[in-house]
DNA sequence: TTGTAAGCGTTATCAT
DNA sequence: ATGATAACGCTTACAA
């Protein structure tokens, strides 16, 4: 709806070459016509068609970030950083929430692609070797956080197997007899990328396997909340959530019950999100590092996109246990 | 990086036009023609470019929104309806966040404008003439939420007069002696568009004159919490506060000191966001009614983009008190 | 100092 | 059934 550069050398009779010396500053013009040039791109608020112009030399100088849902409170966290950084580095972030639907993740990564994003960033929902092939043939580079897809991809991740293991094993050395982890995810049925949650399942059955005084126990539905009270009545009990939203609600229902957190039974999570910060008692929980995992996943796509050669890998931060007042 | 309609149309011998019949279905193709063609384009996984379609008829389809900070939880929970209902009107949904910097804004703005997005949702950070003139210039369809910039732009908000004289109202007649009104945006700057807090701000100013038994105070400044004490010492007090996150952060000073809501003092909040059902004891809040205004605000959008004629409307939904448990 | 012409990838019109 | 041609708005050789 703008003006264009051929109606600007239409109104002020000369060729759009002209005009786009006397708008880029490029060549040389004479100071009458660039004058009136640009005047004329004033009165009118001239501004490039960024399509046109990307059309033309091949880039976007753009790229697309897929987020899972803003209500998982996870990786809303990494936009901030993940934009800051890719604004640094001169390209414009375009965000897409696909609202935990997995097929709405191959629409939108699609449509990303189809808008000539330069790369697209992303936490997969889903998974598999078609999944795989869908994201090959888009022929952009991809960079996952958290979730693994193949090892054709980069894939930025902390070492969750390692943090639940660690986890599990300062919730035995602390004395609880019983650890329940709780990861509803596991239920989701075999389509969906449950990578990170897998890796949490395998380091806690590790820890089992150190730990034979304690008993160990897994809920993987996601009305994890009624299952509790049986868990409680064997023994001093922690539960490991996989995910910290998961401990906000056993909090929310030890709450309501009228029990006390550590004193009734304890509580770890995992992710450290932000929102932590407004709840009481603290909570013990992993980090899992998401502002660095972010940052590390735009700086990896970035180089992808402007390297001549670049080899996907699979790159772990480090994790950090948050001992708090949950344990 | 894809193949293009003129390279398949190379590969098979042909003209790109019985290309694109054949992609489209769109005209008549010889038998053998189209299926080599589809066997092509599948083969290297043609996908059109959106980006010269687009510039081609002057349409994009995409729609962009400005985010002011994922931090807030605030706007965060508008995103989800604003990408549901463009979509399901054929629209894809741009988010960028503008890490909440006027200037920042202004460049994310121009950004999704210069990639021709067919008009912009946003909770504006700036205001005045200036700023409404930049707007104009775009010459796209423009909705705001909440802050208003000017009657030339739609504007989808609630009465936050009316709610905050009424939230103060409430708390006034539940007999508490003082009633501290904590809105730190007021101290932001005469540059920021703080639009709903002034309005709050008079809301609470005309209940102050109906309830002249109650003394009435206004903590302004990002150091509120500092300010509580001695707000305490002079009688029963109730905090109404201008945002929720500040409201959680009164929370938690007042369990890090002792205190107990409501029994040391009342707390009341705004706007109703998603994390307080992790929050105990219960806020008491003014819902702003989020996701009512993200999804009045694309539906008004999506029809300035559509209709011939629209003339820009100011559009006040209904806001709702929430008496819960902290007064 | 200025202009012509071709191209980016798509689509639409008009011929053949 | 197929193709040539022009157009969208911008850029960049290559002239003049």
């Amino acid at each position: 709806m703008s003006i264009t550069v051929n109606q600007i050398a239409e109104k002020c009779n000369v060729s759009r070459t002209t005009v786009l010396r006397a708008l880029n500053n490029t060549g040389s013009v004479g100071k009458e016509t660039r004058e009136k040039i640009l005047a004329v791109a004033e009165e009118y608020h001239y501004r490039p068609n960024l399509l046109a112009r990307s059309l033309h030399h091949g880039r976007t100088m753009s790229i697309g970030v897929v987020t899972i849902s803003v209500e998982s409170l996870y990786f809303v966290q990494s936009l901030q950083v993940i934009n800051k950084e890719a604004e640094r580095r001169g390209y414009f972030t375009n965000i897409v929430v696909c609202d935990d639907s997995p097929e709405g993740e191959r629409k939108l990564i699609q449509g990303l692609a189809d808008r000539q994003m330069e790369g697209i960033l992303l936490s997969p929902l889903n998974k598999g070797k078609d999944f795989e092939a869908f994201l090959q043939s888009l022929n952009i580079p991809v960079v996952c956080m958290g979730n693994q897809v193949s090892d054709a991809f980069t894939t930025v991740q902390v070492d969750e197997r390692a943090a639940a293991q660690e986890a599990a094993s300062r919730i035995a050395a602390k004395g609880y007899q019983r650890l329940a982890f709780i990861c509803p995810p596991l239920s989701m049925g075999t389509e969906r990328n449950i990578y990170v949650h897998e890796q949490r399942l395998f380091g806690v059955e590790e820890a089992a396997k150190q730990y034979k005084d304690v008993e160990f126990a897994v809920i993987k539905n996601m009305d994890y909340l009624s299952a509790l009270p049986q868990q409680l009545q064997r023994g001093r009990t922690a539960f490991l959530c996989s995910g910290d939203s998961y401990a906000l609600n056993v909090m929310q229902w030890a709450n309501l019950h009228g029990l006390r957190i550590p004193d009734d039974f304890g509580l770890m999570g995992f992710d450290d999100i932000n929102v932590l910060d407004y709840i009481s008692p603290k909570l013990t929980t992993v980090s899992t590092n998401v502002e660095g995992v972010a940052t590390t996943a735009v700086t990896e796509l970035l180089q992808q996109i402007e390297a001549e050669t670049y080899a996907p890998k699979s790159i772990y931060l480090k994790y950090q246990i948050l001992e708090r007042e949950t344990l």
